[in-house]
DNA sequence: CTGTTAGCGCCTTCAG
DNA sequence: CTGAAGGCGCTAACAG
């Protein structure tokens, strides 16, 4: 920057003003020059020395799952279209559901003295977790910066979400409806919180029938489509439902998948339901019936939401998202 | 770190070399206390500042079409797998294909002062692209930046690949060889270099064969899966193909999708291909036959690549993925 | 409106 | 082995 002042023939101060759009008053003349020796020069301001002074990164950092679920990768999506017009780059990276390495990102984050960190993640219900996390977000904060949580979480943060548990007796209501009366759950892993919700919805759902959810009928599975198959298997084999309510897409993907594999017809013998609605929804072996969550509008949000924290505001209430029921054709009445 | 080395009564360059795992000697008992007094106060050191006096940020850039596609997503996952155990953090963000929102993007990580920028996206061939990227790398790489490139770019660069052209080729003798004649191809956007390579592998296995390409065989869309269905609706309109050999997985999607809900029989009437393999190929309305790209692993060898690079090395030659051709439901012999 | 002067927090010669 | 001093590139009072 030395280097354009000195091309434009004024002081670096002046530069500085011209160059980081200060408020402060600049000559028509000096301002052009400055402009001109910097385009010329191919000046490319140094961040790392401008958030050192003025404490301000333009960093985001956030943190998912896993960047190759579809999930996450559209709140991404949303996050960065906000983000991105700001002028605020976004640190990306993936817990894999793992206390300790979540830990060390947040760690990370806070060393990159990011502005704002977005927990995306669910929160994990691992012994020790919430403590130390509280103990690096309060330093964090005690700097300056911003914490948004854009899932179930047991830290306390401003948070944008939608109603995990309501939208979860939604869609089992929906089967309930068709005739169904033994109808199975494909649960998220139970470290996380999001799984408790989900499955609390399909509970309640079943409950306010009038019908029962014996433990046979829950099969816990990891957020994937593998495991949504292998799980599936293991639930037909133990309760033969004529539905099922999966905790997430991917898994309904690989139920569907296992259950076509095992010749059985859907939706004239089981009826499959999903969560999320991720594109591939619709073009899933049979297309899914599951509840729609806006993810890129909520991604957006999610942004908005920390770019009003950093500006001092503090919404009141915080935003949310509406779930919607997408019935598609896996989902049929129930068997006679 | 003032107030760290105070507490451990030693000076700050002192705290500073233990703190920054410097190989300066320390004392054992200076060293114990220093990281002591850290440990208490929570100290976190400021990354910027290194950042700021080393000349290395810890940082690097990726820039891919949209994060949100699998293709992309996947790979980013395998550049975080390595990124992250060696304590870097990876930028995130998508360019949309767009030329000016690219370069801007490329703008700001080296004003970030990233240690590394990684082109995942492939290049544009829009005028003037490659010129102004040229420009602004340059400068980057004066500033002691490493690019790598892990796709078809005209910008000169290390790179992580594979032989599209080939495996396009590849899949399409599959095709052939199940006595398909007349084979359709859903080429990717046409301002994208590995768009033509596809295309060209296509064309080159069917004249190999002896057949010809008609331009009505040929329809571009765009990488996504509406798009592909509506390029598969023109595509059947117009020539009719016995199979289709689609440019990315997700075309191949759409294209399942439309056909089936046409009432085409999947693949006694019609064959469909695709290419990628992500994780959803086995899951799709028919099992995909398609090629294999390991993309987490291409990931993984494009970070490896950008640490080799960083350390000074200069590997030759740069290293690739073995694609491979996988068979599944989509593809059958051409109906007589 | 402009320039001078201090730092931001850390690393790194350079003397001790 | 330890500390003092200077500087990385930029911004932000503070005088002019």
């Amino acid at each position: 920057m030395r280097d354009v002042a000195r091309a434009a023939g004024v002081s670096v101060s002046t530069a500085s003003r011209v160059l980081s759009g200060s408020a402060h008053p600049v000559s028509e003349a000096a301002r052009s020059r400055v402009t001109a020796a910097a385009a010329a020069l191919g000046f490319e301001p140094n961040r790392l020395a401008r958030a050192l002074a003025t404490a301000r990164s333009r960093t985001i950092g956030v943190v998912v799952h896993d960047v190759s679920d579809p999930y996450f990768a559209d709140i991404i999506r949303g996050l960065e279209d906000v983000a991105g017009p700001r002028d605020h780059a976004l640190f990306v990276t993936s817990s894999d559901r793992d206390a300790a390495k979540e830990l060390s990102l947040v760690r990370a984050f806070v060393a990159h003295r990011v502005d704002a960190i977005v927990l995306v993640a669910s929160g994990l219900t691992t012994p020790g977790y919430l403590d130390d996390l509280t103990g690096i977000l309060k330093r964090f904060k005690d700097l300056g910066g911003v914490v948004v949580a854009m899932s179930e979480h047991a830290y306390p943060a401003p948070r944008v979400g939608f109603d995990n548990a309501g939208s979860s007796a939604m869609i089992t209501r929906h089967l309930i409806d068709l005739g169904h009366r033994r109808i199975g759950h494909l649960a998220g892993p139970p470290e996380l919180a999001v799984s408790a919700s989900r499955e609390d919805g399909y509970r309640r759902a079943l409950a306010e029938a009038g019908l029962e959810a014996g433990p046979d009928l829950v099969e816990c599975g990891w957020f994937g489509m593998e495991e949504g198959a292998s799980a599936t298997a293991r639930l037909m084999d133990r309760a033969a439902p004529t539905a099922i309510v999966a905790a997430n897409d991917l898994m309904a993907f690989g139920a569907l998948r296992h259950l076509l594999d095992q010749g059985v017809s859907i939706p004239d013998q089981v009826s499959v339901a999903g969560f999320d609605d991720i594109e591939f929804a619709a073009y899933a072996s049979v297309p899914l019936t599951t509840v729609r969550i806006p993810l890129t509008q909520f991604g957006r949000l999610g942004a908005e939401l920390v770019f009003e924290l950093l500006a001092g505001g503090s919404p009141d209430p915080w935003p949310s998202v509406t779930p919607e029921l997408v019935i598609r054709g896996s989902s049929g009445r129930a068997p006679t």
